[in-house]
DNA sequence: CGTGATTACGTTTATCGTAATTATA
DNA sequence: TATAATTACGATAAACGTAATCACG
């Protein structure tokens, strides 16, 4: 048994049973990679892949728990290189971060900034997308910490470590009757037209006007905050974001109202591939990001069954 | 990296840092070996083992990291291997089980009676040792299963799952003034020359002599019950042994007293290496000695974080 | 017939073992 | 000086890539 048979029966396995494909991603030949997996199959007597004649159509019973082990197999191996470039390349490395839009655009730049100061020689690469695409990197290994609000704990093979809570809040341009209101309410929101994130309708932001029998108008579904404060601005309709998501000093053409007593609060959340070896950097990042994460909170979460680090 | 390098690396960490012993060990040269890791070190950037001129003489920081990581690459490998016989060898493999003498001499024959009569071709090999031999077969992939009622839980590498509870009871040859008492008694216990196991003592029978005040004769610390039995039929005192070493039908020149209101239970336990893959007859043999202990409480255990399995 | 896996075969690379060398206790 | 690791080197074997072949849709 070999560690590159084992990479090339997880690769084929990964790319829709085309050897092929997996030749081709692996940087090798394909007949290479066809007499490996045979000779894996034959040492361990167990054919791995169902053929009809020549071609790969599926995966045996046994075949499916090899591929398993040989991923366990390769993360580690993995791991045991990441090792090696901690301790050789000392303050040096790359650090990819999977993230969403409001998270890069609001709550990470002074993190980032101060990351770049302390490790300057670590390449630091931003990876913007959605929470499932964040989810997806991980765990390929495409991506080494992610942050997001919601859709990173359904993967088994992540786990969540939470950074902070916050609210949203409602943005109005300025001179809006809304500002007006001592207090604002579900019910007088439901008067105007909203323009709200996508993300928040997921996290239950309809819900809430629902339970009180109430229809909010929704007037736009966008993808990111800077989108909404833009259509405040032009007078669409008033917006929903995260509070942190509101810069004072450069949205003076809007106002902020708080909205913490009407929609629940939510909790920004770091994502990590269970088990993975981390790089000092790396934790240090973390404990940039959110100070309660040590060393050892973390590898805790890491190394910890199921259960997953609450705030 | 290769898993040769590994296994190199985790066979030297094992034999005391001596390259020559563990190139024996693998049936290879030295200077293989010598080599392989240079390799694997050069390809990691790090030293794994900390060399004064040629010598080795210890192990790095980031090199007890890279053996851990070994160890688990090179067990998941291992389990890839017995996966494979599974499917591959049916009903036929290799069942190497860890036991006690008591175990072994009581409450085996009769579950090893229909485990070879189910399983004709699984080639059977009973090691007896003592609970601490026990544990470290199973964590060297000596033995498969181990079954001990002590010393099997203090092995992180370790879980066990619980067999069977039983007590201690008295042996008495005939005619012994002891057989006239109504209801035995630690107090009437202290009163005569006992013969018990050393294993016994640690679990705390001498102690609960103790607890009211009492000292009991220990006239023989015997290993196993056959000699307690012996030399109680001889005459020596009384025996003190596991309920179930006591056989009606053969042991006919001596007495059974319950014992079981003096002494605490015991559990005898399973004891397997955390995260193995197990054949079907393995979890056939477990099933066969334990019936509540299904294939599906078994995998829980195996997989479980820390907490072993309470009956 | 085109796509895709296997077989055949020559090249290259890496591994292994013996022997010689060097360093330590 | 004995023990133990490294270096040198030749023999062996394994992996790789190209080209040809074969099977399925």
């Amino acid at each position: 048994m070999k560690l590159q048979q084992l990479r090339y029966v997880a690769e084929v396995a990964r790319r829709n049973l085309n050897v092929s494909d997996a030749a081709e991603a692996l940087y090798t030949s394909q007949p290479g990679v066809s007499k490996q997996i045979k000779l894996l199959e034959n040492e361990l007597g167990v054919t791995i892949f169902e053929r009809s004649g020549k071609r790969f159509v599926g995966i045996t019973e046994p075949g499916r728990a090899i591929i398993e082990g040989a991923e366990r197999i390769l993360r580690e191996a993995e791991n045991l290189k990441r090792l090696g470039k901690e301790h050789a390349g000392g303050d040096s490395g790359a650090l990819v971060l999977a993230v969403t839009h409001t998270q890069a655009r609001y709550a990470l730049p002074p993190i980032i900034r101060a990351f770049v100061e302390r490790y300057p020689k670590v390449e630091l690469a931003l990876r913007q997308g959605t929470p499932e695409q964040i989810a997806e990197w991980l765990e390929e290994g495409e991506a080494d910490i992610g942050v997001s609000t919601e859709g990173l704990d359904n993967h088994s093979s992540l786990v969540t470590l939470p950074v902070r809570q916050w609210h949203y809040c409602v943005i109005v341009p300025a001179g809006h009757a809304a500002l007006k209101i001592p207090r604002l309410s579900l019910s007088a929101l439901a008067r105007w037209p909203l323009i709200v994130t996508s993300a928040a309708e997921r996290m239950g932001l309809r819900a809430a006007f629902q339970r009180q029998g109430l229809e909010p108008q929704i007037a736009l579904t966008a993808l990111d905050a800077d989108v909404i404060k833009t259509y405040v601005g032009l007078g669409l309709g008033l917006g929903i974001i995260a509070d942190f998501a509101f810069d004072p000093a450069r949205d003076t053409d809007i106002h902020c109202l708080d909205a913490a007593h009407l929609f629940e609060s939510s909790t920004t959340r770091l994502g990590l591939r269970r088990g993975v070896f981390l790089r000092r950097f790396e934790y240090d990042f973390i404990q940039f990001f959110a100070p309660h994460l040590d060393r050892h909170a973390v590898e805790r979460t890491l190394q910890g069954g199921g259960g997953d680090y609450q705030l």
